[in-house]
DNA sequence: CTACGTTCCGTACTAAGGTACGGAGTCAAG
DNA sequence: CTTGACTCCGTACCTTAGTACGGAACGTAG
C-alpha cells in the first residue's frame, strides 16, 4: 500500500484510476464508450494504461455533472477546451452561462423560501401552517 | 371555451387539470401512484373529480423539480407542509438548505469559470488554451 | 339512445446515467 | 509456472421520471 502512492507521470490501471477518481470501474468504461475520455494506449492486447491526468479529467466530469450539466453538455465543455477562440464554441459557453444564471436565480429563490420556512418553524407558529406550499405555488415568475 | 373558465371550488376532470397545470394526463396518474397527490373523490366507479387546488399542487411539484429536487424529495417537502413545527421535518428542510448552498457555491464557481472563458475567447488568446478544464479540475473544495 | 370524446387501468416503453454479470484473458507475486 | 487479483468485453439490468398503448368503461351533446 505504501508503495502505491500517486506519482506524476505514472501509468495507472483502470482500477487505480477508479479508486483515485472515486468512481466505479464500469463508469470509466462507460465514459470511454461515450467518448468523454480518450481510449488510452494499450500495449498489444493488454490492459489499458492510463496517464495520471485522466483522474483530473474524470473529476472534472463529475464536478460538471454535480452542477447540473448532462454528459452531453460535458462533451460540449470538453470540446470547448480543445477548440477555444472559436466563435461557435464561445457562444455555446455564453449560452451556458445564461442557463447557469437562471438556475442560480431559481435556486436562490428556493433557498430563501426554505430558509424562511425553517425559521418560521423554529419560531413555532403552527397556527398559520407552513408557508412553503404557498410561497412556491405563488412564485409564478419564471 | 368561454364557458370553461377556471372557477374556484369547481371540480375538474383529469384532462382539465392536465391542461391547467401544463402536464400530461399520464403524469398526473403517475404522481398519484407515487403518492404525490391525493386520490380524489370518485363518484362510484366513475371518473376522478379533482378540486381546483390540485393545479396549484402540481405546479408546486413542477417548480420544486425545476429547482433540482427529486420526486422523493418533493414528497418530503409535502410532508413538511402537513407536519410543520415538527423537529424532524424542520431539520429536513434545514439540510436541504445546506445542499442548496453547496450547489449555489459550485454553480457560482462554474459561472465565473465559464464567463472568464468566454471573455478570454473574445479577447482572442488562443495561445494559452482554454482555462476551463484547469479551473474546474482545481476546484477541490466541495 | 347513440355516438364521440374522455377517462380508466395495467403494462410496456423511453432516455439518461450508470451498475452488475460472467467467462475469458492478463499480470505480478510467490 | 501457478495462483489469485485484476481487467476485458458484450450484454443485461437498474433507477428516475415520465410517455405511450389499447381495449373497456364512462359521460355528455344531440
Amino acid at each position: 500500500m505504501g508503495t502505491e502512492l500517486f506519482v506524476a507521470g505514472m501509468e495507472l490501471t483502470i482500477g487505480r484510476v477508479a479508486k483515485l477518481a472515486a468512481v466505479n470501474v464500469e463508469t470509466i468504461r462507460y465514459y470511454q464508450r461515450r467518448g468523454l475520455i480518450d481510449e488510452p494506449i494499450r500495449p498489444s492486447r493488454g490492459c489499458r494504461r492510463y496517464p495520471a491526468e485522466i483522474v483530473r479529467h474524470i473529476r472534472f466530469i463529475k464536478r460538471a455533472q454535480a452542477l447540473g450539466f448532462t454528459l452531453d453538455e460535458v462533451s460540449i465543455l470538453l470540446r470547448l477546451e480543445r477548440a477555444c477562440s472559436c466563435a461557435e464554441t464561445r457562444s455555446l459557453a455564453a449560452h451556458k452561462v445564461e442557463l447557469i444564471d437562471g438556475k442560480l436565480k431559481s435556486l436562490t429563490a428556493m433557498r430563501v423560501a426554505l430558509a424562511d420556512l425553517v425559521e418560521q418553524c423554529e419560531a413555532g407558529e403552527p397556527a398559520t401552517g407552513c408557508p412553503i406550499i404557498e410561497v412556491l405555488s405563488q412564485a409564478e415568475a419564471e
